[in-house]
DNA sequence: TAGATTGTTAATCGATTAACAATC
DNA sequence: TAGATTGTTAATCGATTAACAATC
């Protein structure tokens, strides 16, 4: 694949496990990798690791092959982590707090400016230091802030009207943990779903499956 | 593909999708529909869809279509959302008390049995009517009661004893929140894991891609 | 230099799409 | 019967794997 071909999804994918595992070999004072000795460890194929890093240059060198800092510092930047991507997040449920404690948006190129909710008892508390606002607000505090992402841990019903508010502020990228089909509705949004119940589905068909060829 | 091959992955991660589309039809009070417009709102092919439901059997009827209840009830029955499957869940934080709340378990085929932490503080406690138990205890529970799936919400590094203590009590079945890697240490075990940060990464290289090209 | 391992092209495999005969 | 739409086979497309020349 040449530099300048599209990525496919099956790659972009991929990069974060990379990520993860030059972490932990650079952290455990690894210098130097092969794509055989990382296929080992991931659990892929050389061939698979070759093709997927020449998508974005060459970072290996014949006969040594991969230097383990320079290349967990090239897939951090081909992530673009090193960014501070402005991002709001909709909906202070039960989902909604455990994603602003639990995920670690700062190394993962985001910055979390501003949650908000509906729920009177909800606005004006803290969650990790930041303070949730009335969602009755958010369209002016879309116009006099920069928001570049937002992050939509609300129920399915409620989605659809805050979308239109976020898409219409000019907001184009969303984690979205709901139901709600955005691209359906949008054609030129960045989706990332989180569908949990799906997951939890698929886990069942697989047990399930498992169960009636084994027994 | 004949009724006797093994499912793709692919095929498997659509199924939820099909069973929300047409739960939702259902409850519209759709009667019957065609490969053609289920593709339509799907936003996926209607070759696609033939295909996928004919790995299961042949649903649909020539010069009619599918009849939405029928077509509903066969794909809840693929999927296996009818068993009840015991399951527990460990590590009661953030992100585990939002499963524990968000998650519809009962309609996914799974029934949330116990709960476990090593926090003193939580132990005892209630979350969802079920009291989280002391960890020091997941063994005995799981030799004296059936289980059947684990959920896993610990952090990283507290895994790979927790599920060596699963896995030595038979369980095969996991949903995987953390970065540990179950396929690597055991090889058979049926994981699904739900990597946010994974997820955010993949955002973050989405959107930076996004505002190379574009501007 | 010899050995190792990349970068890249070619071959294979699998998944999606298109086409159409079967049939309701 | 005519029209519609499935089930299924064939064609295409894309992703993974294998092979090997380039080169450190």
């Amino acid at each position: 694949m040449s530099k300048n071909d599209k990525i496919s999804m099956s790659v972009i994918r991929r990069l974060p496990r990379y990520y993860r595992f030059l972490l932990e070999m650079k952290n455990n004072g690894a210098l130097r990798v092969s794509s055989r000795e990382l296929a080992e460890k991931m659990g892929s194929s050389a061939s698979q690791i070759r093709q997927d890093l020449n998508c974005f240059g060459g970072f290996g060198q014949q006969g040594y092959g991969y230097d383990v800092p320079k290349l967990f510092d090239e897939i951090s930047a081909i992530l673009g982590l090193d960014n501070r991507y402005n991002a709001v997040l909709l909906g202070v449920g039960n989902l909604g707090r455990a994603v602003v404690k639990h995920v670690a948006f700062e190394s993962r190129g985001f910055n979390l400016t501003a949650l908000f909710d509906k729920n009177p008892q909800l606005i004006g508390s803290d969650v990790k230091g930041i303070t949730v606002k009335d969602i009755a607000q958010l369209k002016s505090y879309c116009t006099t802030n920069p928001v570049d992402a937002a992050f939509l841990c609300l129920p399915r019903e409620s989605v659809e009207p805050v979308a239109e508010i976020l898409y219409n502020c000019g907001i184009r990228c969303f984690w979205n943990f709901s139901h709600f089909d955005l691209t359906m509705k949008y054609n030129d949004v960045i989706v990332e779903n989180v569908h949990l119940n799906d997951s939890l589905m698929t886990l069942c068909y697989r047990i399930t499956e498992d169960k009636l060829t084994h027994n």
